[in-house]
DNA sequence: GAAAAGATTAAA
DNA sequence: TTAATCTTTTCC
């Protein structure tokens, strides 16, 4: 039976969270922490454009290349990502996701393809998935185990059913707003590393699906440097599909990056 | 209508 | 290793 309409969901009252961030959990360790990561293994990009005097990362800014790249960088526009999921989700890694005071660093992406048996796509345009048919730059967003909000970048011009799931991130700006949506007073990996947990950092819900990433305001996509190096490697969770699908290399990763969702020994260098 | 399974996570 | 948790899709 079809509902003529479903209720928006409320905001669920928070998990009662009593962390306490004080301050002796200091800044400054927060930016080193990010620099480092950033530096060591992602170079400039010279595709860096102009400032954006909107971006006002709340910690103190070093003289890491890595945050001036970040307050230098500007959202991307749409037909960025009217190209091939294969294509886009390598161009991904880097690309900053902002919403509000959160800033995020994609490290770990998979792309899902038009006649691939492991895409949402496969059954064809049901509410659920149409915004993946919808033109590229959109987000989808949709609920997995019932429990998590899964961010996927829409790709390719309208009409084509394709994706790109961001299954991790580093921590950029906002870690208190990270670490209290995401219940976990930590600065490891563990706090990004997995696609479940982007979509709990960003506090966002299925509601999300469709929205433009290419405007100002809710959840943006900026510009970002491009990794040194990569890795690929097969997409993980799809043991359903196709054994040529299983086994295709359409997962992409920062290498060297310590922001990467398990498993990690599938992962190696392309050819 | 009912049932199964899922692009997962955290805790035991 | 397993429970948690619920929407979508498919099968009878």
């Amino acid at each position: 039976m079809k509902r003529s309409h479903r209720f928006k969901r409320s905001i669920k009252p928070k998990k009662s969270l009593h962390i306490k961030l004080t301050n002796s959990n200091n800044e400054q360790d927060i930016t080193a922490t990010t620099s480092m990561t950033l530096s060591s293994s992602i170079k400039p990009s010279s595709s860096l454009i102009r400032a954006n005097s909107n971006l006002k990362p709340q910690y103190p800014i070093s003289s890491s290349s890595s945050l001036i790249s970040f307050e230098k960088s500007t959202i991307l526009s749409q037909d960025f990502f009217q190209i091939d999921a294969l294509d886009l989700a390598p161009r991904l890694l880097g690309k900053f996701l902002r919403r509000d005071d959160v800033v995020l660093q994609i490290t770990e992406v998979e792309a899902y393809r038009p006649n691939d048996s492991a895409c949402h796509g496969r059954f064809g345009v049901t509410p659920r998935t149409a915004p993946v048919f919808g033109p590229g730059g959109h987000a989808y967003v949709y609920l997995c185990y019932g429990l998590h909000t899964m961010l996927n970048i829409v790709a390719d011009k309208e009409g084509v059913g394709a994706a790109v799931l961001i299954r991790s991130c580093a921590p950029v700006c906002g870690l208190e707003t990270i670490q209290l949506r995401r219940g976990q007073k930590t600065e490891k990996p563990v706090l990004l590393a997995g696609p479940g947990k982007i979509g709990q950092a960003l506090g966002i819900t299925t509601d999300w699906s469709s929205h433009p990433l290419y405007t100002p305001g809710g959840l943006e996509v900026l510009d970002g440097p491009e990794p040194e190096k990569i890795l690929i490697g097969p997409r993980v969770g799809i043991a359903y599909a196709s054994p040529e699908h299983v086994n295709a290399l359409w997962r992409f990763a920062v290498a060297d990056s310590p922001w990467i969702s398990a498993p990690k020994n599938t992962l190696g260098p392309p050819p």
